[in-house]
DNA sequence: CCAACTGTATGATATGTTGTCATACAGTAC
DNA sequence: GTACTGTATGACAACATATCATACAGTTGG
């Protein structure tokens, strides 16, 4: 499993590795019941500290995303998280807003903006990962 | 200019002021030229501290959207703000791929996510304002 | 001119987030 | 039982967020 960090983003460390870790898994990088590196071992491949490692994780499990089992690691979860039908809307609009406004203030209209959504779909959905 | 603030999102204050106001911007509440309201009097509006609204205007204004005349007020821009297509394409893409993997990872298709993108769109260029 | 509005600047304070560091406890597997 | 797992705690530093008070400086209209 590989992450890399931008330390010139201003992100936050946890956010990025966050953000990676359910892209990899949504598109299939990371299966259903597969296993995470261990918290210290990421932590190591990621020069960072462990405690982070250990928020980024409880952040995941609690989206319900990975499960995490003492003594044994991290696992990728078996089913998709159950969340209120108006709630994933609402999660998904907020962020299909933040784009679009920010793609038209910007200069795109709404075709060029659409490209750019078809082009991230593709990469998510292309098996050029493993 | 109505705003409104929710206290209980998480969200700090000047990102969803900012966020509306840009917003606003986009869909033509608000037109080229027009004058905000002054710091002073959004503070006493919104109920809050007239230095919060002096950094949402800065950041407003850093990123081009607006123009500050001391002793005038604060006025939405004339022009689209010039910055590289590279980075715009970048910009929208990162928000692109937030909403994607987001959508998916809540059990929505491609078809639901488009069906989103389309309602909000349809939002911001539906001239039910003022 | 001057009063009343505008944005600008500064310093103090409080709170929360982010990230690091060290140490210890507890469950699992070979 | 050893070596791996996750869990928990407390201390610490740096930064972001928001408030509060005060003062300075430009613009406008009577």
């Amino acid at each position: 499993m590989y992450v890399h960090i931008d330390y010139n983003s201003g992100e936050p460390i946890s956010r990025q590795v966050v953000s990676q870790i359910k892209w990899m898994i949504v598109s299939g990088v990371l299966g259903p019941g597969e296993k995470l590196p261990s918290i210290r071992e990421l932590a190591k491949q990621l020069k960072i500290n462990p405690t982070t490692v250990t928020r980024i994780y409880g952040e995941l499990a609690h989206q319900g995303i990975i499960a995490l089992r003492q003594g044994q690691g991290a696992f990728v979860s078996q089913q998709v998280p159950t969340v209120a039908p108006g709630e994933v809307r609402r999660i998904v609009a907020d962020k299909a807003r933040e784009m679009l406004v920010e793609g038209m203030r910007l200069g795109l209209d709404r075709a060029a903006i659409d490209e750019i959504v078809d082009d991230e779909f593709r990469k998510i959905r292309t098996p050029e990962h493993e």
